[in-house]
DNA sequence: CGTTTGCTTGAATTCTGTCAAAGCAGGTGG
DNA sequence: CCACCTGCTTTGACAGAATTCAAGCAAACG
C-alpha cells in the first residue's frame, strides 16, 4: 500500500516531535487519525465548536477570522511538525471563532476531542505534553503581542521574515499582512523600501554578460 | 493578632477562587506566603528570572515592559482574586521581560517557583488548576489579540471600559493607553468624542436650579 | 488562452503620534 | 489654611504614517 507510506512518515514525525521512543509510538496510531486536505479546504468552520487538534505532517495550515467589514485576520500558521487547533473553542466547548484552512495540500494527524479530553484529564505523561504545548502557544502569542505593541510595522515585518523564512517565501503576502495586522499594500511598500536600502548597501552580483 | 486577620481573608479568597472546600484550604497556607507591597513597589524586575506567582488579595498589579525608546507597554492588570506572574520567564527559567508593580498598596499570596514546580509536575488536582489558569490566560490574550487586530481604537477602548469598569476608573489613563497600544492623548480624544456623543443622545439630568 | 489571483504603484484621505503648553486635581509642607 | 508642587489629563497645531481607492501587471491555473 503505497499510500500508507506517507502516513507512517507522519507518525514518525509526530513521535520525533513528542520525543517518544520508537517502541512507544505505536500508541499514537490509536489516538491520532491520518487525514488529507486539499489546497483551500477547510478543517474547521467558524460557528461550530472545534473538536480536534491537528498535527501537520505535510503542508501548511492557517487559522483566521473575519471582522465586521469582512477583513481577514490571521491568527496562526502551522508548518510541518506543528500543532494547530482553535484552542479556545476546544477547551470551552463554545462555537469557534476561527477558520482553519489548508494553504496547500496537507497531510495531518488528527486527535479528536474525546481522545484529547481523556489525555487531558489523565495523569499520564500526555498531560505534561499538553501543558508543554500550551505553554509554547502562550509564549508565542505573548511575544507576538509584545512585538505588535513595541515594534514599528517595518521592524515587525522584518522580524517575521527573519524568524519564518519558509512562510515568508511560500505564503501569499496578503496573509502575512493579515497576520501582522497591516494591509497588503503596506507590506508591498515595506518590501520596496527594504530592497532599495539593500541595493544601496550591497550590490547584486549582476554579471555584465 | 489583628494583622493576621487580613491574611486569613486573603487565604479565604484564594480558597474560594480555587473552589477548594474550607477544610482543604489549610494546605494553601503551606505553599502560599503572604506579602505586602506598597504603591509603586516592584514585585518582579526585568532581567531577573521570575520565580513566583502572585495571587492578589487586595490592590492591583500591573505587568509591563519598556521598548527601545523607553515607552511603557502594559501586558496585564491583576485585580483582587486574580493571579499574576511573568509566565514565560517562570516556565522557561530565562530572564524576565516584564516588570510587575503595585499600582496601589497590595496584599498578595505568593507561590514560589520551587513549590510551583512541585505542583506542576505532581499528578494531583493542582495540576488541573494550573492547566485551567493557563487556559484562562491563553484565552484572554487570544481575545485581546483578536480585538487589537479587528477593532478600531475607539471600539477597543470602549470595550475595555465596558469589560473592566473598575480598572477604567481607578487606573491612570496613560496605563490603559499603554495596554491598548495607543497614546494617552488618543485616549483623551476618544473620551471627549464619546462625551460629546453621549451629550447629544441622552441629556444629563441637570436640575434647573 | 482567457480568467483568476496576487502583487505593485500612485494619489488622496484619514488617523494617530508627536511636541509643547496649559489646566486640574490631590497631597505636602510651611 | 493656604500656597506650592507634582503627577496626570486635556488641548491644539503639525507632521508622519497607514489605509483607502483605483488602476495596471505578472504569474498561475484550468
Amino acid at each position: 500500500m503505497p499510500s500508507n507510506q506517507h502516513a507512517s512518515d507522519a507518525f514518525q514525525l509526530l513521535a520525533d516531535y513528542l520525543q517518544i521512543p520508537a517502541d512507544g509510538s505505536a500508541a499514537l496510531t490509536k489516538v491520532f487519525q491520518p487525514k488529507k486536505l486539499t489546497r483551500k479546504q477547510l478543517l474547521v468552520q467558524i460557528g461550530e465548536p472545534c473538536r480536534l487538534i491537528a498535527f501537520v505532517a505535510n503542508g501548511t495550515l492557517r487559522s483566521y477570522f473575519t471582522d465586521d467589514r469582512g477583513i481577514e485576520h490571521t491568527m496562526q500558521f502551522a508548518s510541518p511538525g506543528q500543532f494547530m487547533t482553535d484552542f479556545v473553542s476546544l477547551t470551552s466547548g463554545q462555537p469557534g471563532q476561527l477558520f482553519i484552512e489548508a494553504l496547500e495540500d496537507c497531510e495531518l494527524l488528527v486527535l479528536h476531542q474525546s481522545a484529547f479530553d481523556t489525555l487531558a484529564h489523565s495523569r499520564t505523561s500526555y498531560h505534561n505534553l499538553l501543558m508543554a504545548q500550551l505553554t509554547h502557544w502562550y509564549t508565542e502569542m505573548s511575544l507576538r503581542l509584545m512585538d505588535m505593541m513595541s515594534l514599528t510595522v517595518e521592524q515587525h515585518y522584518m522580524k517575521f521574515v527573519d524568524q519564518h523564512p519558509e512562510l515568508a517565501t511560500h505564503v501569499p503576502q496578503h496573509m502575512i499582512a493579515s497576520y501582522l495586522g497591516i494591509t497588503p499594500e503596506s507590506v508591498s511598500r515595506i518590501r520596496r523600501r527594504a530592497a532599495h536600502h539593500d541595493g544601496h548597501h550591497k550590490q547584486q552580483n549582476h554579471k555584465p554578460d
